[in-house]
DNA sequence: ATCTTACTATCGAGCCTCGATATAATAGGC
DNA sequence: GCCTATTATATCGAGGCTCGATAGTAAGAT
């Protein structure tokens, strides 16, 4: 259990991440079209700043998570396709089950009288 | 539009703040405390820095989610111990909300949808 | 022609955690 | 009495990451 345990600092980046990469692993995506699909599939709830999105992208094509390849479509300007690796499919399986650990970790802290700990009055 | 959906940048500390208020909500704890039984009750999965946890104590407290008052036990210095006051009630049942609904939220972006359940890529 | 939309990109400011460091008081070893 | 470990609170600099603004390109609409 030498697990790095939980890291709160980089929680943030991390859930953008997952997010990304699960996104991208049903099917490849340009970045503007990651921000819209979130946001639609969320009804809103979930955003990407464009300052936020773009830095997510290339930092994770520089670990090779993620490939871009440029296209340009007939009508439009120059756009960048990003496709999950297999590096990339393996990471984001390793983050999922981090991000279920700590949820699952997390609830015994939030839901009192789970019967876990000294449960003076027995309303549960 | 009314909703603030989420905020990624802010994750980390809400966290924090939900795990404090959380334990605070059974007993009244001093600082000291928190990180010890933060991190006992996790079996090490959740730590608290001095460095974070103090400024958080001092943070909620400056909001008015707790309330503390020094001691000084028979044998030993001085310590604060922190207590949740009213408003730290309904400000832990709101963050408690809000991180559910972030969970919710966020389920369907994780598990494939309907449509994929096999991967049928080239032999594995 | 100009304005809007689609699209990628970067930069400074600001917030927050992390790790080190300081302070203080008591208990125990010697 | 002295030294160190333990309990306990507190602050500061460094670093990482998002946010919002800004910028630029190209196509289509007015």
């Amino acid at each position: 259990m030498d697990q790095p345990s939980f890291d709160s600092q980089s929680l943030g980046r991390r859930l953008n991440e997952l997010l990304v990469l699960s996104l991208l692993r049903r099917a490849p995506m340009h970045g503007y079209q990651v921000a819209v699909e979130v946001e639609e599939q969320s009804d809103g709830f979930f955003t990407f700043n464009h300052g936020t999105l773009y830095p997510i992208l290339h930092r994770l094509e520089g670990e090779g998570l993620i490939a871009g390849e440029w296209s340009v479509p007939d009508g439009g300007r120059a756009r960048k396709a990003y496709a999950l690796t297999e590096a990339g499919r393996t990471y984001r399986a390793d983050a999922l089950r981090q991000w279920k650990t700590l949820v699952g970790r997390l609830s015994p802290f939030l839901d009192d009288g789970a019967a876990v700990d000294k449960v003076s009055d027995g309303a549960a």
